[in-house]
DNA sequence: GGATGACTTGGACGACTGCCCAAGTCAAGT
DNA sequence: ACTTGACTTGGGCAGTCGTCCAAGTCATCC
C-alpha cells in the first residue's frame, strides 16, 4: 500500500513514455534503450525498473500514447478548414511540419507487427485512423470509402518521407480529392 | 590478386544477401545480427568480414537486391492480366501469398531512411515503384498519375498487414479502380 | 523520535552485438 | 616438391543491451 508518495509513479511513467517518444522520434525506435531513455527524461538508469516492470510494458505504453497523439493532433489540423483543399493542405502542413512524428508512426506499427502481444495495438492504431478518416469525411461531406482514403494518405505520406517532394505530395493528393469529387452529394 | 578461387566471392556474396532476406522477412530487420545470417546461410560467422568489410555493405546490397526482386516479381504477376480488375486481383494474391515479403519492404524503407547513406537508396527503390505503375498504367490504359497508384497501393497494403483482411483491401483497390474508370479513356 | 515503507542510487550481472586475429587448410603456379 | 596466397577456422575482443540488487535517503505515521 502506497501511502503517499511524494511524486506520482504515474507521472514518472508519463514522463518515461513522453521521453521515449521524443527519443524514438529523434534517432529511431531501434535507439530507444533503458539508458538512452531515461538519460533523455533526466533520470538513473535504475529508475526505469521500478515505474515499468521491463521495457516490453513502457513499448505497450508508447504505442497507445502515440495513437493518441497522433490522431488528434492531426485530426485538429484537418478540421480547421471546412473543404476538402484545405483538409489537404492542412494535412500536408502537419507532415511538413513533424516529419519525425509521422515517421515513427510507421515504425511503431511495424514493430507492433512483429511483437507478438502489440499485434492488436497495431490493429487498434489503424480502426483510430479509420474512424477519424470517416469523422472528416462526414465533415467535408464526401462520400468515399474510409479504407481508401487513409490508405491515399497513408501512402502519400510514405512517399513524402522518402523524397521530401511537397510539391508532388500535395498534388497527390489533391488529383485524388478532384476524383472523388465526381462523386460527392 | 585473386589467382581462381575455389569458389567466387561474388557467390559466396550472394549467398549471405539471400540468407540476409530470409532471416529478415522471417524474423525481421532488427533479428538479422551477423550470426543469424551466417547460420541461416550455413556459415561460420567468421566467414562473414572475409565477403563483406562491414554490416553496414551487406545491408546495401540487401537494399539493392530487394528493391528489383520486389519490383520484377510484382510487375510478373500484375502483368499476367490485361484489365485493371485482374492486375488488382493479381496484386491482392501477390500481397496475401508473400506477407513478408511486403512488410520487409516497409522495414528496410525505414531503415535505409534512418541510415545516412542508404536515404538515397530508399529514394531509388520508390523511383522503381513509380516506373513500374506507369507502365502498368500503360498497358491497362488508364490515364492516373503513378504517385496516386503507389500510394494507393502502399496504403492498402500496410492497411492488410496489420487486420490481413483480404475483402476490404480488395474492396478498397477497385473502389479506387471505380473511379479513375470513369476518368480512362 | 523511532519505525515503516516508498523511492533512489551506483554498480554489477550475463547475454548479445559487430568486428578482428593468429593459426590452419588446400588448390594453383613454379 | 615446394612456395604462394586465397580462403577457413575457432576463439576472443570491447562495447552495449535489458535487468537486477544491496545499500542508501527521506517523508510519513505511531
Amino acid at each position: 500500500m502506497p501511502t503517499r508518495p511524494r511524486r506520482s509513479s504515474d507521472d514518472r511513467r508519463r514522463e518515461l513514455v513522453e521521453a521515449a517518444l521524443r527519443v524514438m522520434a529523434r534517432d529511431g525506435v531501434g535507439a530507444a534503450t533503458t539508458r538512452a531513455i531515461t538519460t533523455e527524461a533526466g533520470m538513473t538508469q535504475s529508475r526505469f525498473h521500478y515505474c515499468f516492470r521491463s521495457k516490453a510494458e513502457l513499448l505497450h505504453e508508447v504505442v497507445q500514447a502515440m495513437v493518441g497523439n497522433q490522431v488528434t493532433s492531426v485530426l485538429a489540423a484537418v478540421r480547421s478548414g471546412g473543404d476538402v483543399g484545405s483538409a489537404l493542405r492542412a494535412y500536408c502542413q502537419h507532415l511538413v511540419e513533424n516529419p519525425e512524428q509521422h515517421q515513427l508512426s510507421y515504425e511503431l506499427t511495424q514493430y507492433a507487427l512483429r511483437t507478438p502481444g502489440l499485434a492488436e495495438l497495431a490493429a487498434q492504431q489503424y480502426e483510430s485512423y479509420l474512424n477519424g478518416a470517416a469523422e472528416v469525411m462526414a465533415v467535408v461531406g464526401a462520400r468515399v470509402p474510409a479504407r481508401l482514403v487513409v490508405a491515399v494518405i497513408e501512402g502519400v505520406t510514405l512517399q513524402w518521407l522518402v523524397d521530401h517532394d511537397d510539391a508532388a505530395a500535395l498534388a497527390t493528393l489533391y488529383s485524388f480529392a478532384e476524383q472523388f469529387g465526381q462523386r460527392a452529394a
